[in-house]
DNA sequence: CGCAGGTTGTTGCAGATGCAAGTATCTACC
DNA sequence: GGTAGATACTTGCATCTGCAACAACCTGCG
């Protein structure tokens, strides 16, 4: 696997002499990180669940499917996505398929498989959930981060990513999935 | 097919104009940061709960109150600091007391009130559980981010906080918390 | 003083999640 | 082909958490 960020710097950011004792500054960082998410997410399901009675957990999987092609997912995937349990995901996938937003499908290349698809209705509530989601992130996330920062936080949280897991399930035939929730003229299923 | 070569212009975060859409390429950070909270987190809680039988809410708590003057804090104050609901902190507070950990008290100045002490246990076990935090923040998180941008995500992560929350309880009464920890001879109450 | 309204903490109840165990299926090796 | 072990998902059970309702208390105003 590519180490691909060679950087310049004085030394490897992992190999550190000293053990993290209580008052070491880097700490702050850690714990700025730990509330900001907090408060962050916090909100954000709260306001999906006021306005649209979905929590922000259930936004992710229907938003993880409207990326993926043909709107479908294993639920391994699923879970690896938004970081939750199988069992978590079963039942996740449960509560959306009652309300009509998923529908399970068996998987035709491994019959212990159970897939996930997006139904219309799902695609339209997550279109209409993505106005509040879209407009709480840009008001707490965005709005408080300067746009030159953005880049060190993701680079650094991805950094985060991949060192907590050895690997990742990175999808490189997935087209691209930026235009998922585009109403544009993109494909068929349309918000009516 | 809009073209992405967006001007480098300064203008604050706060106000930009058009509303965020799904394609906009500022998400990526913001998954970035979801998901290396939840893969950060889990291995953490699960590292404690291996080697403490103690979950990342109640450390939390205990560190709170072990950096508070006289290891003691109101449950609001509690709340505050670790993110949680009146009611979580309630429970989780009867958790640690059952444990020994700490210990409740009336609030002199108000009579509703009631204050969590920490007990020498759940000093003694916060410092146990401590090596195990500790390495797990050195080897997951501050070994993933370059030394140079933990300020730029302490940065961040403190203007998220003000900004969800209008106000913070900041204490500046509140002495240096970060020899709370340290077994040196630094306070009274120390390990008897 | 006395009451209205706000605040603090606790409890009933429901929801979401994880672990461990169970079932069905796939893969590898003999 | 057949069996052992691994994998994918589901289910039972326990835990943690939050909201709404509640009790106790404080504050302010008449």
């Amino acid at each position: 696997m590519p180490t691909m960020t060679e950087t310049i710097e004085p030394y490897a950011p992992s190999e550190r002499p000293r053990p993290l004792t209580s008052r070491d500054p880097r700490l702050a960082p850690w714990r700025a990180f730990l509330t900001a998410h907090a408060l962050v997410s916090r909100r954000l399901d709260d306001d999906l669940r006021a306005e649209h009675q979905m929590t922000l957990a259930e936004y992710a999987a229907l938003l993880q499917l409207a990326e993926s092609p043909g709107h479908r997912l294993r639920m391994n995937q699923l879970a690896d996505g938004i970081v939750l349990s199988r069992s978590g995901i079963t039942r996740l996938i449960d509560r959306l398929e009652a309300d009509g937003l998923v529908a399970r499908k068996h998987c035709s290349s491994d019959g212990r498989g159970a897939e996930a698809e997006l139904t219309d209705q799902g695609l339209s509530r997550l279109r209409q959930a993505s106005r509040t989601h879209l407009r709480g992130i840009e008001s707490y996330f965005l709005g408080s981060v300067e746009p030159v920062d953005l880049d060190v936080i993701e680079r650094s949280c991805d950094a985060i990513r991949q060192r907590v897991r050895g690997d990742d399930r990175a999808q490189p035939g997935a087209g691209d999935p930026s235009e998922a929730l585009a109403p544009g003229p993109t494909r068929g299923p349309n918000p009516a």
